[in-house]
DNA sequence: GTCCAGGAAGAAA
DNA sequence: TTTCTTCATGGA
């Protein structure tokens, strides 16, 4: 049996974008101050362990205006092909899009026309598992974002898996197939609400018998099906559904209802005067059709400038 | 003390 | 069908 020997010179993958593309703006978004324990800043680089296809590795992210430079840190089992990463990494930063149909109807808005400047290359940081997409905006329902991503940290270095890097754990969000056995009082100390505990183990578990996954969703006739399908699940109204929908199933046309963030970009620019104008929000959404996931995004993307 | 955070479910009206 | 109430906690 050979000795396990550490490759000197680490595989590096490039991924083309379909320009503009800015990594920096991605890696803006992604370095908010939140203390998400799913990914690392490092300068201009972003260490990350990408779950494909339920194995991890361990990656470094650079990148440029062209793409994304992907640096296998820990390939773990070794059987991820780099069509694998590539496929992924391309889907994380939703770097086979045109947004350029999206930045010209910015520029025909007088109050948004600064986005395509400002924010030019930014794409919506996507959430690839479903079960990780569900989980978290369960967590982020109702709470402020720091507190929401300290429940996360919670949850994930007890319950993830890891891997060392520079003496330091990188952190891989757990399985369902793991959650789905978590005794309730657990979660409960982390802060969770005892419906919230509810919510994530009886979604674990759905995930885990196969129930509900990115494929069953995938196979549905259209996303309104797939939104009615997810809102079967208990813990998920409107605002998951819809959520779930722009970070994991990419659909560009879903809106998150209710948001309360999207709805103080919306004052804040202008576009509403009072927060629970509902009518004022669709005719608003009404300019970016086919846009509105990435009109969302950018309006989160305005909370942090 | 009040109000608001990247809401949802169950009860009440 | 629409409108409260409750849930959890922290910060402004």
């Amino acid at each position: 049996m050979l000795p396990h020997i550490h490759v000197m010179k680490p595989t590096v993958i490039s991924v083309p974008a379909i320009r503009p593309f800015s990594f920096a703006e991605c890696l803006r978004f992604l370095d908010r101050q939140l203390d998400d324990c799913l990914h690392v800043i490092d300068g201009a680089a972003v260490r990350k362990v990408l779950t494909i296809m339920d194995r991890t590795i361990l990656t470094e992210l650079t990148g440029d205006d062209e793409g994304v430079h992907v640096r296998i840190l820990d390939d773990g089992s070794g059987s991820i092909t780099h069509a694998d990463v590539r496929n992924h990494v391309r889907d994380l930063f939703d770097m086979d899009r045109d947004i350029i149909p999206f930045y010209e109807l910015l520029t025909e808005h007088d109050d948004l026309a600064y986005m395509p400047k400002i924010f030019r290359g930014l794409r919506m940081i996507g959430i690839p598992d479903l079960f990780e997409a569900l989980c978290w905006s369960i967590i982020g329902q109702q709470i402020n974002l720091a507190f929401a991503h300290r429940i996360k940290r919670r949850l994930v270095m007890d319950y993830g898996s890891s891997m060392i890097h520079g003496g330091a754990p990188h952190y891989a969000f757990p399985r369902a197939e793991v959650l789905a056995d978590a005794k309730p009082e657990d979660l409960r100390a982390m802060q969770l609400s005892r419906s919230k505990v509810d919510y994530i183990i009886g979604i674990a578990r759905a995930v885990a018998e196969g129930k509900v996954s990115r494929e069953v969703l995938r196979h549905m006739e259209d996303v309104a099906e797939r939104r009615r399908s997810l809102m079967e699940l208990s813990g998920v109204g409107p605002w998951t559904a819809n959520y779930v929908l722009m970070k994991t199933m990419r659909d560009p046309s879903s809106i998150p209802h209710g948001d309360a963030g999207m709805i103080k970009a919306l004052v804040d620019h202008g576009m509403i005067a009072d927060r629970k104008d509902k009518a004022g929000i669709e005719r608003f959404f009404v300019r970016f059709p086919g846009w509105e996931s990435y009109t969302s995004f950018y309006l989160w993307r305005s909370l942090y400038r």
